[in-house]
Parts: structure tokens; C-alpha cells; sequence
DNA sequence: CCTTTCGGGTGTATCGTTTCAGTAAACCGG
DNA sequence: CCGGTTTACTGAAACGATACACCCGAAAGG
């Protein structure tokens, strides 16, 4: 590999020459000399030492990503969007983390990123508690979070950037409501992280508005583990065996997200259930995946590439201008109709 | 932050003694000076800069990971396998690029990777044209390449690891044909890539061991792109409509791979074929999802977390030891059965 | 008592850049 | 033709670690 002195040195100027020019400063250069050293530049096929760049400045053009798991559909979705437009718009490598949910994997992975002195960190979906992110931030770490929302009163220095998941939650509830659906139910993981919270107080107020609220009940099913993706699948499966199994149950459902949806929708299959007749679902997220299940799943879509576009231009924005003050972003969904949902069969009405 | 020299002089020793004991050189150390630079480290929270670790050293404990598209699930399940073992079994972080399948893409990512001195390549399905890789091999890398079996003839310098995509698709073929099906395809997406052609192959081999070979057919479509997520399933639900308007149709298709099977599953169900009643699927993959489908796929599963520990076993271990030869490393597939293959209906094996 | 050996450390060049102070030559007005 | 600017570069000190060569005092050997 050659360096910057040996292109120097075969373009016959100084290394700081040779620096100047990779650094766009020749604004006062020789046209000749100028020309020289990129001829010397191509001629030896010479790129940078990166590591070297970054010991003397600092910086490096590399971004962290923190997910629960990248083997989750969601998460796979949105971190393409962001590792691309990363990439391309902005010339950033993006390092991944798989997280499980797990304190101490954030924690470690934050420290890794420092020991790198990589200033940038997007993290995706985490848990309640964030006084371990305070700790990364005040190490000198640029975060982003994604579906989380500033916790109220704490002034961070975290920038936020998420969908409304209330209003996410609300959409798909009054699309039931629409449909005439009286009894109404939100399935859920147990296990709380903000965006869970947000979207139940979004169901409650939907049925509220309506004047469903007495009704209108939280079914929740507990994950062994919870970094969410068979996993929640999973969860959709039993609670769908366990809903099935209610002589008093719901005729709509809100899933807390489309996974969920997919684990519902094949355990009301396996319970005898159908869907829509027996039983309406609508997801969260608009997974590409949603399309295609049988029915083909309602969902809320998250505006994703809009999103993961704000979360990397906030990072290295806020990297390049110190005194950019965080801030909270808030993305609005919309529905998508398909088939899973349905007006509630007349008995079920009855019942109701 | 502090650096080694902050730790020596708070530990009252030399730069020299702090770097042995970081590099655990301490055998003829004296247990009092190791102490008090224990001590000091910790007092000071210090950790090395990596930056200039790798500058002096030329190592960096990263790798890279290179898929066509981590938003698809098979992608981002191997992907999330890798990372967990790199991290947790070897202490390696790991950059993540999306290909798109696209060759300056990947020569790109090569490039960026020399440049960070990141030595150790993951490259994941890729296109049947691997010059650029060996160019990047020339240029230090030590790559470790899946789901492609080594050009035959050519002495490559990169490890394959991958199933054995001839037998996953002779044993699905021949679960089919151990259902009764006397007429078989092979439902793929177009653009060539190796594990298809071996696919291929070993679709062809059960046909004609069953002597089913002459109404064996290939059955293909063109994706617009190339990257395989949501596209792959469209492709599935294009195919299917038209295999189903062909009166003609095989009985029992293998899919590509499961994505493809959810597309083809979906496309079915809108052309008013019942799965497995009127034509029988069996995927490829063992994705989480399939289990999840309307009916439920019956597949190959592949043993993705055995083959990401020997993926990431072989590149660190190569890197380590410049003088391990390069090799192939192939793996056994099984077959999962569930809904989605039945004996042909009556009036399909009379037409056959 | 002098020389080796060895335990326990230390000094410093080096990795490949960046950056800022410095300088030599050219230019320019008076 | 002189002093001051400008232009076009150059020199060298960092950045934070590593590692090889070296060093010093004490014990061992003869």
C-alpha cells in the first residue's frame, strides 16, 4: 500500500502538498502542480489511510446502528433505508450491533464505538430506561433514537425521530370502529418499551371516542425472550389460541405490530378462526410482507424511507455543528386497506 | 479522554510498562506495579484508542459484512448470526453494506474497507462474475464468501461456505415425487446466480431419477431489480398467475426460495387456487416466517447459525494465520414438512 | 571479586496523516 | 530598487498506541 509520501515524493512536492490537494485546499495551487500529484495519486493507486486520517482529526465516517435484532423484518427494512442513505448521500460505513434487548449489549456496543471514536449512533427501538444512553452522550456520542419518544421533563441530548404511534394505534382502531366493530381488543407482547405505551394509550383513546372504552380490552401474552422477531410471531400464536378460546372476545383487533399480526393470523387458522369473518385484524408497520398473507393483513404504514432519511442527515448533522440542539421528530402513518378486516358477523353483533 | 500516557503517569511507571500489561505481556512483571497500573486504568476509565492501535498495528477487530439486501428476511437472519458470533465468540464488530446486487456497490465496500485497514470480508450471494472479488483479494482481503460454490478450474483465494443447494432442491424435488406428483417445475426468479443454477440442477437430477424428467420445467420470471426482497415475492405472485392460467401446470413446484414461495402462495390464492389441494409448494430457507404462511410452507431449512459460525470462524482464523489455505465448506439442508404439499387431486394425475 | 544472567522496567522510533507556522520567490506601487 | 504583499509551497510537530532495543541492579557462578 503506498501513503502520502510516497505519492510526494513521485510527484516531486512536499506531503503537505499532497494533503492540501486531498483536502480540497488548492484554491492557490500551480495548475501543474496540481496536476502532477493527481497523476501521481492515480498512478499509484493511493486511497487515504483511514485510521491515520482519523487519529490525527478525530473523526472517522462511520456510523453506529443499533438494533434488537436484525433477523426482525422491521428492523432489516429500516436499517437498509438507513445504511443507504448513509452510504450514498452522505459517505458513511454503518458498524451494526444486534442489541436482544439487552442493557448490557447496548452498553458494550457504545464503548466499542468510542474506543473507535466513532461519534455517531442511531439506536433503534429500546428500552424504557435510557439513563445508560445519558452515560454514551455525555462520552461524547451523538445519538439518535428511533421509536422512542423524549421522555417527558428529561431534557436530553438525544435526538428523537419515530412515527406517531398513538396516532398509528388510533388510525387502525377507528378503521375497526369503521367497520362497525363494538368489541374491540389490542394485542401486545408484554414487556413495556415506549412505543407499546404510546400505542395503547392511542387504542383507549379510539375506543374512548367512540364510546367503546368499557369494552375495549389490552390482551397481552408474555415472550420468553424479547428481542422480537419469531419471537413475537410466536406470542401472535398463543394469544390467537387464547383469544379463540373467548367465549367474550373481541370481533377486531389492533396488533401491536405486523409480526404480530402474522403469528394471529396463523394461530385463528389453527383455532378454527377466520379472518375477516370471524374476527378483523389490522397491523402496525406495513411490512412488504403484509401483502402477501392470507387475508392480506390491513396495516398502518410507517413512512420508513422519510424516516430513516431524518434519522442520518440528524446524526451527521449534529457531528458537523455542535450547537444543533436535539430534537423530536414525529412522522405520521397511514392505512393501508386490505382484507383482514371486515364488518363483525351479525351473531357476533348480537353478542356485542 | 485519557490516554496511555495519562494511565503511566498516574501509575508513576512508563508508557512502555502500560502497553505491556494492555497487551498482557506481564509474566515477568512485578505484582505491585501491575496493581497500581490496574488500578490507575480503571481510576481513569481508560481505554485504548483503537485508532491508533490500528495504526501502529495495522489490525482493527472489524469485519465486513456485504448482502444484497439486509431488509430481506434470509439476509437478515444470517446476518444477525454473524454478528452475534463475530461479537460474541471473537470480539469483532462488523460493517454492514447493502449490495443491491450491484458490482460497483460491492467494489466499492471493498475499497472503503482496504481503506479502514478492515482486512476480514463477509460476502454474501452475489453475482456469478467474482473478478472484482479476486482484485480485492490482491488488494488484503481475506473473504469468506456463502451461498456461491468456488468457481470450478479457477484456484480461488476465498473460502465458500454454503448449503448444499443441489441436494436442498433434489430433496425437495423428491418429496413432491414422494407425494404421488408427476409433474414437476422449478419456480425461479431470472438473473443467474450460482446457488440457482445448482438449484437447478439438482431439481433436474430428482426429475429424471424419478423418470419424471420430460414435463419436468423450469418456470422463471424477470424482476425488474435484481436485490431480492420484496422483490423476489412479486415475482412469486406474477408467477403464479402464470402457471395458474397454463392448464398445463405442473402439480407440484419447488420454489427458488421461501420468499418466493409467500409470493407464489399469495398469487395462488388470488388465482383461485387452493394450496395444497390444487398444486403443492415446498420452499427453500426455513425461514421463521414459513411457518407462519396460509397453509404453512413446507421447506428446506438450511442450518444458517452452523454455517455463520464456520463463516466467521474461517475469516478471523485466516487473518490470523496468513497460511491457511482456502476452502470449501458445504452443508446439509433438511426438509421441514407442513401444509403446503398433498397428493395431486384425482383429475391432475389423470392429465399427467 | 569480577563477570554473567536475569528480572523488571524504560526510551524512543514509528505507523500515515493533518495543520499551522514558516519561507522563498514573484509581484507591485511608489 | 526597495519594502511590503501575495502566491505557492514546505517543515515538522502532533495524534495515541506498539515494540524493539536497551538499561540497571541484584543474584549467581566460578
Amino acid at each position: 500500500m503506498s501513503t502520502i509520501a510516497d505519492v510526494a515524493t513521485r510527484a516531486s512536492v512536499s506531503v503537505s502538498t499532497v494533503s492540501n490537494v486531498l483536502n480540497g485546499r488548492v484554491e492557490r495551487m500551480g495548475a501543474e502542480t496540481l496536476a502532477r500529484v493527481h497523476q501521481a495519486i492515480s498512478a499509484l493507486d493511493y486511497r487515504p489511510n483511514r485510521a491515520a486520517q482519523q487519529l490525527k482529526t478525530g473523526r472517522t465516517p462511520m456510523l453506529g446502528l443499533l438494533v434488537p435484532s436484525i433477523a426482525n423484518p422491521m428492523y432489516g427494512y429500516i436499517a437498509r433505508e438507513i445504511e443507504t442513505s448513509a452510504q450514498e448521500r452522505h459517505g458513511h460505513r454503518v458498524v451494526l450491533g444486534n442489541t436482544y434487548r439487552n442493557k448490557d449489549k447496548e452498553t458494550g456496543f457504545f464503548e466499542d464505538l468510542v474506543a473507535h471514536q466513532i461519534r455517531g449512533v442511531i439506536v433503534i427501538s429500546s428500552l424504557v430506561d435510557e439513563r445508560h444512553f445519558e452515560s454514551a452522550v455525555r462520552r461524547g456520542l451523538v445519538m439518535v433514537s428511533y421509536d422512542r419518544r423524549a421522555t417527558p421533563g428529561s431534557a436530553t441530548a438525544i435526538d428523537h425521530v419515530s412515527v406517531d404511534n398513538f396516532e398509528a394505534a388510533r388510525m387502525a382502531t377507528a378503521h375497526l370502529v369503521a367497520y362497525g366493530h363494538r368489541s374491540l381488543g389490542f394485542v401486545t407482547a408484554s414487556g413495556r418499551t415506549m412505543s407499546r405505551d404510546e400505542k395503547m394509550r392511542g387504542f383507549f383513546a379510539a375506543t374512548e371516542q367512540a364510546g367503546l372504552r368499557a369494552s375495549a380490552q389490552i390482551i397481552d401474552g408474555s415472550a420468553q425472550s424479547q428481542f422480537g422477531d419469531s419471537e413475537m410471531a410466536e406470542v401472535g400464536m398463543q394469544l390467537a389460541a387464547r383469544i379463540a378460546a373467548d367465549r367474550t372476545r373481541p370481533t377486531g383487533v389492533v396488533a401491536l405490530n405486523d409480526l404480530l399480526a402474522f403469528g394471529l393470523l396463523a394461530g385463528f387458522r389453527e383455532a378454527g378462526l377466520s379472518v375477516p369473518e370471524d374476527i378483523s385484524i389490522v397491523g402496525i408497520d406495513g411490512l412488504f410482507l403484509s401483502a402477501l398473507t392470507n387475508p392480506p393483513l390491513s396495516t398502518i404504514r410507517l413512512p420508513v424511507p422519510q424516516m430513516a432519511r431524518t434519522i442520518v442527515e440528524r446524526v451527521i448533522g449534529r457531528m458537523a455543528d455542535p450547537a444543533i440542539k436535539p430534537s423530536e421528530f414525529l412522522f405520521t402513518p397511514s392505512l393501508i386497506e386490505r382484507a383482514s378486516v371486515a364488518r363483525p358477523a351479525k351473531s357476533a353483533r348480537v353478542r356485542a
